[in-house]
DNA sequence: GTCTATAATGTGATAGAC
DNA sequence: GTCTATCACATTATAGAC
């Protein structure tokens, strides 16, 4: 082994990020997280107090991959569609690492908003303003100068965020509906939409001469 | 009351509905959706034997109203673009009146595939080639007709798909990251979608002249 | 810090009276 | 069919030895 072994606490926060977001806090056992980490199940507790703490060690972590540092990518002078290139490339490919993810994230926060929302609002409230500002200022730009057609920032957005983020979260659906189960077409699909969401949103938006 | 009182069968079937879409087959309680309906606990294993069982009949019927017979809307003469128009229109209306459907249907089947499918892998089977083949056929004429620019079928569903249902499924995110939890920001937002997705995925398409 | 043993609770399921 | 009472088990959490 190159690594030193991992400190108790690093195996725990690996285990439990691994069983919560396959199995959701509901389903996931702190049986099989300690399993996961090959330690006693009291460690657990040791820890962390309880289920819900370690939940919300593992929640915190989770929505900051999920909901990245859009500012490196946005805040820059590139061009509009540049953005939404390297945007949708990157991002689709972060969720490729982690295809469980916006699933886990999306059910969580729908089903107990209050248990969770206190853990991480400050992070939304951070995000909220700051980020989409530049963005949206120039997306007005490039609607005024005739580059896009008119389009609602918050519409265009959430198009772009559900372009990439639904087909992960509807693997098993898709899987059936198109594929018959059949990994590889499926595999061909997904490598195809690092491409294909920008096409789509670009041709959407782009006014032709 | 105009309506006769419903039979114990129905008003179980009513509650537990109700309790598995809003907190999902591992977080629902037996409990939960007898104090719901209104009846002893024990009724509902009187009627279903197991939770499992009882499970099963509500996601049975659940499935067929999130992937409603498209044939209706795709099976007729109407053009690619008024198809498109009509169906996000109609679907996205549709999930209004059961907004917790997108997520309850996506987290069950990502999580135990295995339990459920069986259950309703035949209604896949169904759905799968004779819904689509029709559409299909037409948005191949349709580009060598050059009305609409090349693009995969399989995308153009996905993509479809994508646009009308992850915001149901986001919902609470999009209402923090872009509307500061104000609801009527998000119904005006979620309103506008009821044609913007058509908008969008036909400007991504037409071919201009 | 880590373990074994066990408490405390929640929950699905059944038995049996009416 | 519907109820009360209770079982059987799973699961979180803690006590205490080492």
């Amino acid at each position: 082994m190159k690594q030193k072994d991992k400190s108790t606490e690093a195996k725990i926060l690996e285990a439990a990020n691994k069983v919560f977001v396959e199995k959701g806090l509901d389903g996931a056992r702190m049986q099989e997280i300690a399993d996961e980490a090959k330690i006693n199940k009291s460690l657990l507790h040791y820890y962390y107090r309880s289920k819900d703490k370690l939940f919300s060690e593992v929640f915190q972590k989770v929505i900051k991959t999920f909901l990245p540092d859009t500012v490196k990518i946005f805040d820059s002078e590139k061009s509009l569609f540049e953005k939404i290139e390297t945007f949708t490339l990157e991002y689709i490919t972060l969720l490729e690492k982690n295809p469980f993810l916006p699933m886990f994230v999306l059910h969580e926060l729908s089903q107990k908003p209050i248990k969770i929302t206190d853990t991480f609002s400050g992070f939304f409230d951070n995000l909220k303003q700051n980020q989409f500002e530049i963005l949206k200022f120039q997306i007005e730009k490039e609607i005024q100068n005739g580059i896009i057609r008119p389009i609602e920032f918050d519409q265009l957005i959430v198009n772009i965020m559900s372009l990439c983020i639904f087909p992960f979260a509807a693997k098993p659906i898709l899987m059936k509906l198109f594929f018959g189960d059949n990994k590889n077409q499926y595999k061909n699909f997904a490598d195809k939409r690092k491409i294909e969401v920008a096409d789509f949103v670009i041709h959407s938006i782009k006014v032709k001469n």
